[in-house]
DNA sequence: TATCCGTGGAG
DNA sequence: TCTCCAAGGAT
């Protein structure tokens, strides 16, 4: 009696349930290495239901890597209005002028050179250089990480356990269908694998499954306990002039929603500011609004009072002006929309 | 190694 | 309401 290699079980799941996502070519046909690139930088810690119209957007508007390249910045963080995490963007249209620039226009295959390209590190360069090219790289992301920590029960935990995890998935990788197989270890994840109550009686490897066969699954993988989130404050200052159009700014180009546009506001602080109004960008009867905002980054909560106030003629020296019913032309994100739909009820 | 960097959905 | 977490990268 034989049994069957890991990977072919993986490999013929993956056939049989393989996924029809926007970014994902056939079976048999070959990957496009521009929208396996574009698909994995927006795919970082980030659902495949939130990417999917933004990777059709960007493609349509976008074609080729050439025309990323050469499109003016302001207009990518537009299009990226929303997704989050903009240093990708940023990166993202540094990494398209740096391939059409060093590499003619076409993705290098291999993981080392990949690694070179901003916004590329090492589970995207591995990624990459498997999906696109078929090379066997170890790829793994979050959801690998928690099939294999569940496969071989590995108790120590995230992120220390990563390298160990790396090495495990390194020797699991098939020289047949690298690409495939990463992508059906992570279908396997996001789909049967799951963080809690996993569907274990539809895996392919649970007989050898070792958290399946001795344990409670879900336990793995274990994780080190993060600090928990402070709360920060600030007060915004929602300025109209007579034809209705808000005040904006650009932010500083690095750091928080670095390179994208704000309402004017106050320093975020440890406590409530005592004398907002004294950071507003014009004297007037600044009224506060009622409620305000409340948003939660990565690390840490805000809450925003909004003020509010009108001029007759806006100075374009302040900033610039922006009827509400073109904000969807703006590099706006979503704390500020927030503000918009608090001010305007929508 | 630890911290910073968004957002939306699920439970 | 709150926590977790999703195809991580840069510093």
């Amino acid at each position: 009696m034989t049994h069957p290699a890991h990977a072919d079980l993986i490999l013929d799941w993956y056939d049989h349930n393989r996924r029809r996502l926007p970014w994902r070519a056939e079976a048999g046909q070959v990957p496009d290495p521009y929208h396996v690139w574009l698909s994995e930088v927006m795919l970082q810690q980030t659902t495949v239901q939130t990417v999917a119209d933004y990777y059709r957007r960007f493609l349509t508007r976008w074609p080729r890597v050439q025309d990323l390249a050469q499109a003016p910045l302001d207009d990518v963080l537009t299009e990226w209005a929303g997704l989050g995490y903009y240093a990708r963007a940023r990166n993202l249209h540094k990494c398209a002028a740096m391939v059409v620039a060093r590499h003619r226009g076409s993705f290098p295959a291999d993981e080392a050179a990949l690694r070179l390209l901003p916004g590329i590190g090492d589970y995207t360069a591995a990624a990459i250089s498997a999906i696109a090219f078929d090379i066997p790289a170890a790829v793994m992301d979050g959801n690998i990480e928690r099939v294999v920590s569940r496969l071989f029960a590995v108790e120590e935990p995230l992120p220390a356990a990563k390298p160990r995890l790396k090495a495990l998935v390194a020797d699991l990788t098939p020289q047949q269908r690298p690409g495939d197989y990463a992508q059906a270890m992570m279908d396997l994840g996001a789909m049967v694998c799951t963080p809690r109550r996993p569907a274990c009686g539809l895996c392919p490897v649970s007989a050898r499954c070792v958290a399946r066969i001795s344990d409670d699954p879900e336990r793995f993988p274990l994780k080190s306990p993060k600090p928990d989130k402070p709360t920060r404050y600030g007060a915004v200052f929602w300025l109209t002039r007579k034809d209705g159009a808000v005040l904006l700014r650009r932010r500083a180009e690095k750091g928080l929603l670095g390179g994208m546009m704000e309402v004017p506001g106050t320093e975020w602080l440890d406590q409530r500011p005592p004398a907002p109004l004294g950071d507003a960008p014009v004297k007037a009867e600044w009224q506060r609004l009622e409620g305000g905002v409340r948003h939660t980054f990565t690390h840490f909560h805000l809450d925003l009072s909004i003020y509010r106030a009108a001029v007759g003629l806006g100075d374009p020296k302040l900033g610039t002006w922006v009827t509400p019913d073109r904000f969807g032309e703006v590099a706006l994100p979503t704390l500020y929309r927030k503000v918009a739909k608090a001010v305007l009820g929508r």
